[in-house]
DNA sequence: CCATTATCTTTACATCGTAAAGATCAAATA
DNA sequence: TATTTGATCTTTACGATGTAAAGATAATGG
């Protein structure tokens, strides 16, 4: 923070003439009070405007940039205007977190609906779901690294258990067996937490660039997609798994 | 931030009279200069003291409460003494997270030699990398979770590059074959990022609480480190690996 | 013995999260 | 329809943080 950077409170009103495109875009049946109608008191859907801005500030300074402030900015409105809707730094993290689970899960059906042969289906979820984190780092970090995030919201909490339970089913139908709701027997806990821990794993490996010792040292231009590939389809060996 | 919190700058006069202890215990051939000999104006050996500092405040507060100020105050020095020997925030966490691979990797290898059957050594790496963050879990949030590392730094650079290739060594010992240090092929690869991704998964995912649903269906006191056991040594059926 | 350098403190500033109070508007109510 | 009420947004304020800059102090080397 305050890293020397000299784009402070005058940025809103040299950069944009505080909210006037999107008042007149996305406000909808707004009868002309004020004959001049600039900059109206309420915005009309701040709510999910402030998750776009949200959205647009950690694509574009990363994880450290998303402040509060700072999408207060990006939306044209005032700095202590989150805070009537998500009451927190951690409430505006964990409903921008939701979003990002529901656009992770979209992801991943759309890719599974999309496979055709059963070997495909095997590999389009995990496919995916590396993908999606290439695609948005900064919506994954958020999802996944971020300690700020509050389950007890009832949105984060859905969106991130869909995401549980479709790997859980994709993991049984692998198995050929359905997994029952409440209990499990070890051998389907190690599927699952074996594919869940890899896929993660190896996304988080990747994110940090900790993978890019490896890639280097396979043949030139071997793809991060292509050594997942490997990691979930190549044989076995060495004395831990297996007879 | 700024968490109501109400032990500020009074807390340091209050709960210690200003290192008094360290220095009379640390500081090596210090000549009573001034006869009153309290409150040195040079520490001595400030960067070891400012660096277990930051591992107590860790433990204590939490990864949110290691702040400059708050190690400064833990070490009893003013708020910008740590400027001096770190440079930065992302200084003093990049030491202290080179520290931490230092005990990690410590930890590993004691581990590993502790083990005597060819089962036991093949899982004493990672169970012990998983005993590590549990025992641990600030150390290990600081090495694999913080943006704010500076790589290019030796010490971090070192120690963590050793963690690397003490895994890709017991990876290359199980498959009874040497890896050669510039070129890998697919399938060696493969294995590693398995095992680390596997591994690493597994422990961000049991740090963030996101196991406890599958270790709740397990049968009652099933632990994690049985778990990854498990995931390790059971048979991997499904249509993904083998033939 | 003095000058230089390293070490630590003081002071200052921009930014952040958050609380509290004031302003403005939409909608319910009388 | 006029008025009140509640939701929404702004202003103001405060403590905390990272960091820069200048001052104070002690160790070191000439």
């Amino acid at each position: 923070m305050a890293k020397t950077d000299t784009k402070g409170e005058t940025a809103r009103s040299a950069r944009a003439p505080r909210r006037t495109k999107a008042t007149a875009a996305s406000r909808p049946a707004r009868r002309a009070a004020s004959a001049k109608a600039e900059t109206p008191y309420h915005h009309g859907a701040l709510r999910e405007a402030l998750l776009q801005a949200a959205e647009r500030v950690l694509e574009r300074d990363g994880l450290s940039g998303l402040t509060l402030r700072a999408v207060a900015r990006e939306a044209g409105v005032s700095h202590a205007a989150p805070t009537h809707h998500f009451g927190d730094l951690t409430g505006l993290l964990s409903e921008l977190a939701a979003v990002g689970f529901r656009q992770f899960n979209a992801a991943m059906a759309s890719s599974c609906d999309a496979a055709t042969t059963p070997l495909a289906r095997a590999l389009a979820r995990p496919k995916a779901y590396v993908a999606y984190a290439q695609a948005h780092p900064g919506m994954y970090g958020i999802m996944f690294r971020t300690e700020r995030l509050d389950y007890s919201r009832p949105s984060l909490n859905e969106a991130a258990e869909a995401s549980f339970a479709g790997l859980a089913n994709a993991i049984g139908a692998m198995r050929q067996e359905q997994i029952s709701g409440d209990t499990l027997t070890l051998n389907q806990a190690a599927a699952i937490a074996r594919a869940w821990s890899m896929v993660h794993g190896f996304t988080m490996l990747l994110l940090d660039g900790r993978l890019e010792d490896i890639l280097g040292r396979l043949p030139e231009g071997t793809t991060a997609e292509r050594l997942l590939e490997a990691m979930l389809t190549a044989p076995v060996t060495g004395k831990l798994s297996g007879p």
